[in-house]
DNA sequence: ATTGTAGCGCTACATTGTGTAACAGATAGC
DNA sequence: GCTATCTGTTACACAATGTAGCGCTACAAT
């Protein structure tokens, strides 16, 4: 079957990722809403909301639904989904598939500091345990 | 100071990927051994190859030396460092710089396995030691 | 010294992605 | 039917990227 989503998982433009990041916020919206919620961080005629909002849908990041005449946009994926993606890809680019050096490198380069770890290590930890319930292989 | 690297770390395109990859994993290289290299994959004119690798080189990707007059590209980073701003990059634009957020998402999603989280809890272990004895506050 | 040649800088051009928006067609309420 | 709203279509400018030609320079061979 042919991918829905494009394998290149395209990067965000600087207002795609404005939008995208309001409808992650708040819920689903009109791109009159948005329009008027970014207006403030970044003024926009009608056309140029919903144009942004119809690409966002052609790359997959929303969806829409019917309401009266009106179109109410929705994320198509939570966040983390797109954020998870991302990085997997990266890992895919960089590190041959290796989590733990990539992981590895953030601990060296600071990204992940000791208290984080500590934190995510527990958590992984919680996790481990439900998968191990789970067992699924 | 002024940042030398843009921060905005841009995406490499197709070939400017390519090409990185080729620097990464073979040492130093000149444009042509590079062009050469890549010929396969990828044919490229002489001038082709030298413009990208001008290119990476504005982009903070590959720094070269002369040697005779010819350019020598080394990469400016290690592989590991550019995903690792890639993932933060991410994790800042994503998750609200919530790192362990991103990882219990990896979890779930099965990018990382049992068997990962089982080495990658490990080798945090390692790490977190070291960072205890070097006590860097 | 003259000339060939390898390698570099500069410039160019087509394609694609993104931001921005106007204009036209449809539709619901007055 | 008229008007205010929405949507679909189309356009255009600008930047990034892939691709490459041209000309200049320095070293090598004759």
């Amino acid at each position: 079957m042919k991918n829905t989503q494009d394998t290149r998982p395209r990067n965000l433009g600087e207002v795609e990722q404005l939008v995208m990041d309001y409808v992650w916020s708040h819920g689903p919206v009109s791109s009159e809403a948005c329009r008027e919620a970014l207006a403030a961080r970044r003024p926009m005629k009608e056309s140029t909301i919903r144009t942004v909002l119809r690409r966002l849908e052609v790359k997959g990041y929303v969806a829409h639904e019917v309401s009266g005449r009106t179109y109410i946009y929705r994320a198509a994926e939570p966040r983390q989904n797109v954020a998870v993606r991302a990085v997997k890809h990266i890992i895919d680019r960089f590190c041959g598939g290796s989590v733990e050096e990539l992981v590895i490198g953030m601990v060296d380069n600071a990204v992940l500091d000791r208290r984080q770890l500590e934190r995510l290590t527990q958590k992984i930890a919680e996790r481990k345990t439900n998968l191990r319930k789970e067992a699924k292989p």
